[in-house]
DNA sequence: ACGAGGTCCTGCGAGC
DNA sequence: TGCTCGCAGGACCTCG
């Protein structure tokens, strides 16, 4: 469930604790969730590196190593990067997926009870290859109302599905594009190039002040990671339609309703959302 | 180029 | 109580 602003936090918290780190080590329990390396070449590609950073693109948490390799994380619903010291409760790194031992004695665990989030290892080009693929950064000055039209123009989808396209815009999954949708006032079974001018300018600035807004609920107060719904208590406040169902809409008063498209849960006013 | 549908995975809730 | 079944979710793949 992790989206942008979530995957931000995840990443900066990671940066302060585990950059400078060396690997000294790793043990892969669930093979399953790797992507892109065999666990033997991961052991050997990890094993001495030093952790220079960890970021975000899209929603991928990215661990820059010394060597030039990079490790993506995908949490999806249930993914977890956790780093356990001695201090730290036993059941809070059950559903370990693997476990890497830095040189410092912790360890960072990647978690993942359902384990359809993803640990993969890449060189710079197949990085650059991969995240050359992904959209525009919503956050970054380059995402503008005329870069998002560029984008829907030549869509004939519906906009909700075209918001939650990485291909398209990098970050945006199922909550924040319901509320961005909501936000401006458009309804998510529109054909995306059917939006005019002004509503593209309003789903820009519905895009950009939710994303904001919930990165600063993420980050404030410091998010308690071991809380398996860390992310959902932060935002939980700034949500006016996601998993609102029968409630009223708290700009027309009237009831929000869930639909179906393309199998996943949409949420909208049908009053104020046209 | 597009959309539809299957796959991955397991905890949980519903139904019997 | 104990079983089975269907569902949830995003990315990625195949097929038409």
């Amino acid at each position: 469930m992790p989206e942008l602003p979530e995957t931000e936090t995840i990443a900066r918290d990671l940066n302060e604790a585990i950059s400078g780190s060396v690997i000294e080590s790793i043990r892969i329990t669930k093979p399953d969730v790797l992507r892109e390396v065999s666990p033997r070449e991961l052991s050997r590609r990890v094993k001495g590196a030093r952790i220079e950073r960890s970021w975000r693109r899209a929603k991928l948490i990215v661990i820059d190593l010394s060597t030039g390799d990079r490790i993506l994380v995908q949490p999806r619903f249930t993914g977890a990067l956790i780093v356990a010291d001695e201090s730290l409760d036993k059941s809070a790194t059950a559903y370990s997926t693997l476990r890497m031992t830095l040189d410092d004695g912790r360890s960072l665990h990647y978690c993942d009870v359902r384990r359809l989030g993803t640990f993969a290892l890449m060189d710079q080009e197949r990085f650059d290859d991969y995240t050359g693929e992904l959209g525009k950064e919503p956050l970054d000055r380059s995402f503008t109302p005329s870069q998002l039209s560029g984008v829907l123009r030549v869509s004939s989808q519906a906009i909700k599905k075209v918001l939650m396209d990485q291909r398209k815009i990098a970050g945006i999954g199922n909550i924040y594009a319901n509320e961005a949708l909501w936000r401006a006032g458009i309804d998510p079974s529109r054909a995306a190039r059917s939006l005019k001018t002004k509503e593209i300018a309003a789903l820009h600035k519905g895009i950009v002040s939710v994303l904001w807004r919930a990165l600063e609920c993420c980050l404030h107060p410091a998010p308690d990671f071991r809380d398996p719904e860390w992310w959902f208590q932060g935002i939980e406040n700034t949500l006016q339609v996601y998993d609102l169902e029968g409630k009223s809409c708290r700009r027309c008063g009237a009831t929000i309703q869930r639909i179906e498209q393309g199998g996943r849960s949409t949420y909208c006013c049908v009053r104020c959302q046209k």
